[in-house]
DNA sequence: CTTTTCTGCAAGTAAGTACTTGCACTCAAG
DNA sequence: CTTGAGTGCAAGTACTTACTTGCAGAAAAG
């Protein structure tokens, strides 16, 4: 007989479920604040099943960010890159801004309890630190190329500085009355006349 | 007899003590991560006297948060401020890095558990939240007065975003190679540059 | 001197939490 | 049909944590 505390599940789904409700719960009340109890619950499995699959919650936390935090999307965007400095910045701060919202409130777990999180936070931070360097090369094939002028390791950093703020500071700091592209536009701009080479 | 364990405390000096420990661990560890006994351990104090200081743990967080974001400093700050832009604007973002340094990771632990924190959260804004208003009103007379164009509203986001991304961001994104002074004359000149009014 | 206030100390309680274990059930593969 | 993997369920263990309580000492105020 199969009654409904009994679906049949794969095991593979059962992993997805449960990295979904940890996720959503590590994002919400830190690694501490999430028990395991909460954990399966989300997910729908027993609290057990935790267990059996991870062996123990950090393992679970680990495999989880793991799990969320690819590191190779970037080169299939990057190459579409080529037409002029301004169009370029815009998709680029949108491709940024679209990552780091999906990932924004793992990245900001693991700014506090930052001891805890060992070889989980550095993998949260693997995709934002490989877009640091490629926006980092952008700036100085620009240079290079006579476009901008200036420091391409400080104009990374402010470029993406700017969507950082944005995106994390999206919910203390509101902004209603401006959409995601005035603010982007805007920032791109300013940048743009702050950085272009003068002739 | 007076030994050391029994030293001499009047209840304010206890008070303070007792902040500074949770402010430390809070920031270290977050709300959940910080336990009562701790704080009195770090306190130097038994950890009865906590509660009959503050009656629960979160009165104890919320009385801290108050004691160390008071909203009002930022007026002595301000009258001095009447030299060109360029050195305004240094001067205000050095200010405020230094301000927002303080408070880093009490203001980073209030963007997670973020339905935890209650009004111990808005205090801990408030004083950024007063920063942004002067930031604003400080672009809008320059605009007025014919130095920038633009959006005063987006322009204070955008240099306020800057100096948000550096104290947050520096212990995940660090360039040891750079000093604050050279990270924020370069942040300055580029959105000097961007925004001001051309001729 | 007496009283009040603040504190330390030791012991304890009730609740929560990570993690385990043994058993039964379902389903798919051999 | 048998077997094994994956799961639910219920009970339990060992530990931590917020919070309490009763007692005693020390200092300050009256």
């Amino acid at each position: 007989m199969l009654n409904e505390t009994h679906p049949i599940r794969s095991s593979e789904e059962t992993r997805t479920r449960i990295f979904a409700a940890a996720r959503q719960l590590l994002a919400k009340k830190g690694r501490r604040g999430t028990t395991t109890r909460e954990i399966a619950e989300l997910a729908g499995v027993n609290e057990a099943t935790l267990f059996r699959h991870f062996g123990n919650k950090d393992a679970l936390i680990e495999a989880c960010v793991m799990y969320y935090c690819p590191a190779g999307d970037l080169r299939e965007f990057l190459p579409k890159l080529s037409g002029d400095i301004e169009s370029d910045l815009r998709a680029l701060a949108h491709f940024m801004t679209e990552r780091m919202e999906s990932l924004r409130d793992l990245i900001l777990a693991t700014f506090i309890e930052e001891d805890q999180w060992s070889s989980a936070g550095d993998a949260a931070w693997r995709a934002p630190a490989m877009i640091k360097q490629a926006v980092t090369d952008y700036m100085a094939a620009r240079v290079e190329r006579g476009d901008l002028e200036g420091d391409p390791v400080l104009m990374a950093r402010l470029f993406m500085g700017t969507i950082f703020a944005y995106v994390v500071g999206r919910k203390r700091m509101q902004y209603p009355e401006y959409t995601l592209d005035d603010i982007i536009n805007f920032n791109v701009n300013v940048f743009l006349n702050g950085v272009r080479k003068k002739k």
